[in-house]
DNA sequence: CTCTTCGCTGAGAGCGCTCCCAATGGGGCG
DNA sequence: CGCCCCATTGGGAGCGCTCTCAGCGAAGAG
């Protein structure tokens, strides 16, 4: 009735435990002839190894815990970023036969849990999207299990992390602008306490700077709504601006229907650029020409990082995926 | 150096193993002299159980498993239909104490890791969005751990799900189209092969049907460009349509770019109701009327009714999560 | 032919925890 | 004053697995 044991497979198959763990795992060590009987048996009897048995000894759980703050998911609301990045990791993992036990660390409770879980229940931790605040991150990191950060940490130097180049894709946005002939270019930065905010901002002040231009900076935090009252701010503050580059998609969607809202027209009168390539930038109005950054993938060099650390690399190297802009209608 | 163990917090409190064991469960039975000691060892080592230890005893993992199929968050794109899930499971686990596993059925080896995690790896499976005739239930089911279905199972009878008012939202919705003076109604429909699709088809048939009108059916897949494509077939077919419910906002979203290319002002000509209450419905052109559902609140009422089936009570009877019809512009 | 080597297998000791059962002691009751 | 009961505590077995180590026979070397 109940889940078959090694021990019930040995007996089956006529030999020790010892044998069928080898086998098990891979059976090196064992003479062909038995391998083949105790797979036999194995499968006769549909044997799954227990995992907790299992990790008691080998003090692996092959697991791994993937820690958001639940205000991210909210925050972002359409924004996919935070699926793509589960499903990175999730397909990832999958090849490496780990589990994924996903963490929140929005509530005291929940932060509380990410601290005791991760010290027996994982063999490591994806940390993604934290602030740059965040003291989670030095707790993590003080007490066991290698840590992997998505996006690179504002205030924690040596750690491990994956990101996609914010700083790049930014300033490519910026010079494509310039090149296009736009003079007044302003930018709708995100928040600065997050490093996609820091570094996109980073770039646009990088490009303006390289060109000569002065820096026009708004503040958003990402959402479409603070977008939207940022490009209206922006508009009494410097109405002879032709260009905006918004440091995430919704942020510009917000932007484009502020300038939709004082008659500008874009790209004509004013031209816009996002940042995230989701899909809704492919049906704003117009199509939005944006940056576009791989989110799944971001999530699955994550879990290669950490399959590295977990192999014993170190030190691990920053890994950072590249953007590229790509061209729509809005610029 | 390595994690204490109960033997070492036994030791500096004085008292015996199962003393400790029995204070850190809860501390039943213990005197209060006693267990203050215990607690106070257990905080100056900072002892964490093993949970491998514990569930090779107890036979409970204290973790439940969330399937969903990859292809399912892939295909709903914008919809932040799985992060809400997400989320409310999640803060439901917190709870009760207990972890969230996800695991993903795309690949074949998702599906067979799927079939073997949930024998012994968990307690417990939370199947979401699973098409009609997915095997997986099935075979889940035979095998072992209790499952809770998000969403009505179409073929499987005898099941524990928790489900949205899908039907009686299309009603409602279908309803005040006719009330608001609509003749010709038409609808796009979901997928036939997922239970969201069908009952709100079904709701839709039975308010058209109460009032005596004739159903105008196109498909789609919930998907934003399958929207635009099925407004277009039927305002083909259908030019004296005045109104259109759409089985997901999406589809709404690409029905309503399918009219304005058409010329066709909404509401005034059409009037277009959508089904899920995105994010994005608010932000349409015009906001999209549409009918609301708790996706957060489905997440935390799979794991209430998980909850209730470990702890024994069974039969459990499904769960149908109320939906409203939120007014905006578009009809 | 003997000794060493090597490939394969089995025995056994735990991993850290829970839980059953026995032991202990103090208090209430007859 | 003796006995029983109950509350509290400790002892010990064992969950299912891995891994070290020893044993064994066959094969190769001298």
């Amino acid at each position: 009735m109940s889940r078959p044991t090694l021990e019930q497979v040995a007996r089956l198959a006529g030999v020790s435990r010892a044998t069928v763990s080898r086998v098990v795992n891979g059976g090196a060590g064992v003479s062909a002839a038995v391998r083949d009987a105790v797979r036999a048996a194995v499968d006769s009897l549909g044997y799954v190894p227990n995992p907790a048995a299992r990790s008691l000894v080998t003090r692996r759980t092959d697991s791994i815990a993937l820690v958001v703050s639940e205000s991210t998911a909210q925050v972002f609301g359409d924004d996919p970023f935070f699926a793509d990045i589960v499903r990175g990791v999730s397909a990832e993992l999958e090849l490496s036969d780990k589990q994924l036990v996903l963490l929140t660390t929005d509530t005291a409770a929940g932060r509380d849990r990410v601290r005791r879980y991760t010290s027996a229940h994982v063999d490591g931790v994806l940390l993604v999207s934290h602030h740059g605040n965040d003291p989670l991150y030095t707790a993590l990191n003080a007490q066991g299990p290698p840590v992997v950060c998505g996006g690179r940490p504002l205030y924690a130097a040596n750690t491990s992390y994956v990101d996609v180049d914010n700083t790049g894709g930014a300033y490519k946005a910026v010079d494509y602008l310039i090149r296009a002939g736009r003079r007044r270019i302003a930018t709708i930065a995100g928040p600065q306490d997050m490093n996609a905010g820091v570094d996109r901002l980073t770039g646009y002040r990088a490009a303006v700077q390289k060109h000569g231009r002065r820096a026009i900076v708004a503040y958003g935090d990402f959402s479409r709504d603070s977008g939207q009252a940022a490009m209206h701010a922006l508009l009494a503050d410097e109405p002879d601006l032709d260009a905006v580059f918004c440091g995430s998609d919704l942020m510009a969607v917000g932007a484009l229907a502020s300038l939709r809202a004082k008659g500008r027209r874009v790209p004509d009168d004013v031209a816009v650029i996002g940042f995230d390539d989701i899909q809704q930038a492919r049906y704003a109005e117009p199509p939005l020409t944006t940056v576009h950054q791989p989110s799944p993938l971001l999530g699955r060099e994550m879990v290669r990082m950490m399959t590295r650390i977990l192999s014993g690399e170190v030190p691990v190297e920053p890994v950072t995926l590249p953007t590229q802009l790509v061209l729509r209608s809005s610029a």
